[in-house]
DNA sequence: GCAGTGAATGACCGCCGGTCATTCTGCGTG
DNA sequence: CACGCAGAATGACCGGCGGTCATTCACTGC
């Protein structure tokens, strides 16, 4: 009698269903402008049921997110997959990181949620050690690289492998915030074009967690 | 008859009393959770009131910011002041921005506020000019200070002013509201000491920004 | 003391997140 | 086939909040 298994598999994929909706809602709106009767409606269910199956609003903003969170991670592990030297490696991630920020922006601006000062308050646990888990093998990623690296004589040995991943994600994640919410502003007021500055600035920390010969190769795959 | 100045005296202070009954809330509750109820009666006023002087929370919330704004702007100031070299100076502004953070933490949350995605769209023109002219003075100080170091031969001349101003604001800003939401998860999860990888940071991105000549100085005022 | 003006009030509105008594559905059983 | 029951789905409803506006109040100048 599979009927229990059967019932497993729809409770997953109505989850599923709901989370479209969420996204749908969620990158036209965003969280505060977004309402749970117009997701309701989206999935075409009535409120009641999204309350089944997610706790609060917030919680389903925050599975809509890992789903950015999983692809993100999935094109870092598409980086690895080739098989580049360490530097290149890191190159590559950069440069993905700044393709996510580009081709997929409605993903990209829900991590701003993440940062929220009393963002944990409003969050289940489960939901929240959940995303933690995820954001964890996100970093097991590039530390990995980055220890690599140490290995080998291009990555500097006096600075810690997940010191410099947190230094380079939160840096060229907060200076895409600021390209996504205030470029025009800077581009008039102040006649500065924030992308380049983004590109200045990850060139910049790249070259200082490296060694000299790090550097040497990062020259030269950066022209 | 000065009834007229004292009328729009009288106006500034009562405006005054309500900012300081809002920072009172906004400080202990945040955006989310403070309410317009409660300001009001932490301000011994009706609340219709308050929308006499303030067209909507989300204004006065950024009324009680900019204070935070001001107040680090003057902190600035007094950096220059004391008529530094540009190297020492730029090592009192990372000291200064850090120490701001660490004692007036409540302001410093605040700002936040400022990268939300919809962030514009909640808020008068108004207020949102009044912003950005004191946000553009705060840019004013730092750019002068790096222009000097260029026309001395301290800051490198192939980056622009506003570009290192941007990076090194944006950088440290995020580190620190990390810092604010996670340390404790960064230090159990990771073992990683967000606030010596918040000063690493700093010399990483003060160092790539310097010629030799200003790294020179540097080395010898942060041992 | 008496208009008249502009500030202050708080009852009220509409909206929204979240709940829960009720209804519905489909499976297993007699 | 009929029946009963567990659990899924519903949507009317609630409380709270941001924001409004007709009414009241206080002060000034005549």
């Amino acid at each position: 009698m599979g009927t229990i298994q059967r019932k497993e598999r729809e409770k997953e994929s109505r989850k599923e269903s709901i989370i479209d909706a969420a996204q749908k809602v969620f990158f036209e709106k965003g969280l505060q402008l977004a309402t749970m009767d117009e997701i309701a409606e989206t999935a075409e269910l009535a409120k009641g049921t999204l309350y089944l199956y997610y706790r609060s609003k917030e919680d389903l903003y925050l599975a809509v997110m890992m789903r950015g969170l999983i692809l993100l991670r999935t094109m870092f592990e598409a980086v690895i997959t080739r098989q580049l030297t360490t530097v290149r490696t890191m190159v590559e991630f950069m440069a993905t990181f700044t393709g996510f920020f580009e081709q997929h922006r409605n993903y990209f601006r829900m991590f701003h949620f993440f940062n929220t000062p009393q963002f944990h308050k409003q969050v289940s646990e489960a939901m929240m050690a959940e995303c933690d888990r995820c954001n964890h093998t996100l970093w097991t990623l590039v530390t990995g690289v980055l220890d690599r690296g140490k290995a080998e004589g291009t990555i500097r040995t006096d600075l810690s492998a997940i010191e410099i991943a947190v230094v380079l994600w939160t840096s060229s994640s907060s200076l895409m915030m600021r390209i996504d919410s205030q470029r025009e502003l800077f581009r008039q007021k102040l006649t500065v074009d924030l992308d380049h500055t983004l590109r200045v600035s990850n060139i910049l920390l790249l070259e200082s967690v490296m060694t000299d010969a790090g550097r040497k190769e990062l020259s030269a795959n950066t022209i």
